[in-house]
DNA sequence: TTGCGTTGTCAAAGCGCTTTGAAATTTCCT
DNA sequence: AGGAAATTTCAAAGCGCTTTGACAACGCAA
């Protein structure tokens, strides 16, 4: 079934039966009542891909899932997802997305762009000095950016958190608390937040004439595996830190496994403070040693991001161009005063 | 840059260089070398939308993503997606996700393939009686199912596991380990791997003579919190089980802390095997207690099933129609002899 | 009655691609 | 050399929709 059909059914040229349905005023509201009635009992649905070539919009906002027969699959990408899903099915918006080797991230992004199959994109996993930037920009279609790219003049549309103050303030805590050795967990060390979060930890570590030590300092992709080795390495370190700062959650799991096998407590011998995505799986509150956490969810920005993306297709704007959230710095059992010894 | 300004500038015809980019015989090599050269150089891409309109394939398989604000995302929402992705990136494929209210999934599914966007079907959290199958098969687009639907005649393509033999498999360890006190902990009642697991454990302790009661059963969806209320209730009961059987290494994070709470020993006082969909963040080898576990990759069976479609809209079949995998039964730490008292 | 502004409807063009059927060109055989 | 066959190219139609610009039909004031 398809419009020319429709309009034959109900006598009308498809010209009028194309404005009924897309609520124009220039037709008369019975001839729309009588359309409208049509649709239902036909069940007729406009060709996406008809509509798509004819108006240059799709109602569809593209983004990029890395992935490669060894790539591990990122829960936070499933988050995030979520998030965004949850404003769009409102928006009767859909996502296409294209898998693509991470290596390949760049080319992905603009052939999805040109492919002509979305209205707007969304680019995630930051890094430094990030290529894409440029590219999105030459392409004069929507996009917002999860995250920042440290080093790039910042005058993109972005929402990130403000990963810096969050590891600033975990650290003064940690510093409040008398701790003086610390090490830090982190995701892959070209990513933007792991630079921003390493910056917030020096600088407070700075303010009391401290220094993050070479061997004090990982960056891994983030899974419990990684976790767990990095912080075996930390315990067999002469000088011993008392105090970690952990870029996710899933480090963190490994992280403590190691220091249980190490048979010393957390919150006691050791501190530890993650940065918690509010990943529906990994609850903070739930660790056999509840975790301090610097916070803030994931799926909350997938939801914003996608707001303004789709107000942004469908001219409902204006909307800020940069947004940088606080995250929350919440106090539970995983830190204590440094040991004694 | 679109094909007739393409066609232009090599002072050839549109149908021409169409052909020599699609791969046509009818082609002079040298025109086809010149073509490609000019597309290299002008970084022309087909619109999609058009090659779509104009073949009715557009190279992109749709599936549903249930979202809705209180909705818990679902890791194995996103594990399985990989897998499709893994597969698809080499085909140049990709996924057209219409997120959707759990309630509306029959109607989402109906506007997704009649829209025009995709090209094939996946469909995932099979129901009981699964109202989705009637209306796929009368759809005439290819789909194929993960999971099957228990009390339908199964006569679609479907690529599942053999849940009902896993629980089986586990419970008959369990028994045969002295174990007469079973408990379960299942999945939302309505979904088939729940109804097909509950039965593999019900005839198991058919076998012996013994009955699953009630008061030891749970369904749930699959989170630690909800796991976590379900073995409380258990180890409260005046006759407390000693095996659990439990459908996901999630529910089994939130069982395992209420028996540690209780001050009792996993693989000791209580046994448990979870079924583990080998999610990267939930290694059941890496729990304190390793867990024995029924496995099957939830990832494998997305690259499994995203073959399927692809090869079959791309008539590089046949695939055969149904698949039933098994799945291994992997003994751990957390099953051990029942305890004496 | 004529004339004018509204209102409701329509035919036709166009979005960018593929594909059909025919035409132009080349190649081959006798 | 002449004609058939094979090769290469093309013009045009069509996919299903939106949108422009024109055209009836209507009511109403003059």
């Amino acid at each position: 079934m398809n419009l020319k059909q429709l309009s034959e059914l109900l006598g009308l040229s498809q010209t009028t039966v194309s404005r009924a349905l897309n609520g124009y005023p220039e037709v008369n509201e019975a001839t729309r009542e009588r359309v409208l009635q049509a649709v239902k009992e036909t069940g007729y649905r406009p060709n996406k891909a008809a509509q798509r070539l004819a108006t240059g919009k799709a109602g569809s906002i593209g983004l990029v899932m890395p992935t490669a027969p060894g790539h591990q699959s990122d829960v936070h990408f499933g988050e995030f997802l979520t998030g965004l899903g949850e404003e769009a099915v409102r928006h009767d918006f859909h996502f296409v997305i294209m898998p693509a080797d991470p290596d390949d991230e760049v080319a992905a992004l603009r052939r999805l762009a040109i492919s002509g199959n979305v209205d707007a994109l969304f680019v995630a996993y930051m890094r430094g000095h990030d290529p894409r930037l440029a590219m999105l920009k030459s392409l004069s279609m929507p996009f917002v950016v999860h995250g920042r790219s440290f080093g790039t003049e910042p005058d993109y549309p972005y929402l990130d958190i403000d990963n810096e103050a969050a590891f600033y303030d975990a650290a003064r805590l940690l510093l409040q608390l008398g701790h003086t050795r610390f090490a830090l967990m982190n995701g892959p060390a070209h990513l933007d937040f792991a630079i921003r979060r390493r910056n917030g930890l020096i600088a407070a570590l700075g303010e009391r004439g401290l220094e993050l030590a070479e061997d004090c300092t990982s960056h891994t992709v983030m899974t419990d595996e990684e976790g767990l080795v990095a912080m075996e390495r930390f315990l067999q370190l002469a000088e011993r830190p008392t105090a970690i700062l952990c870029s996710s959650t899933v480090l963190a799991l490994g992280a403590i496994r190691a220091v249980n096998q190490a048979g010393l407590k957390l919150g006691e011998d050791i501190s530890l403070i993650a940065h918690d995505d509010v990943l529906p799986l990994l609850k903070p509150e739930n660790f056999s040693v509840p975790l301090t956490t610097t916070r803030s969810s994931l799926r909350a920005a997938g939801v914003r991001i996608a707001q303004r993306l789709i107000g942004t297709v469908k001219q409902a704007g204006p909307f800020p161009e940069q947004e940088l959230w606080k995250t929350e710095l919440i106090v539970r059992a995983s830190t204590g005063p440094v040991p004694q010894s």
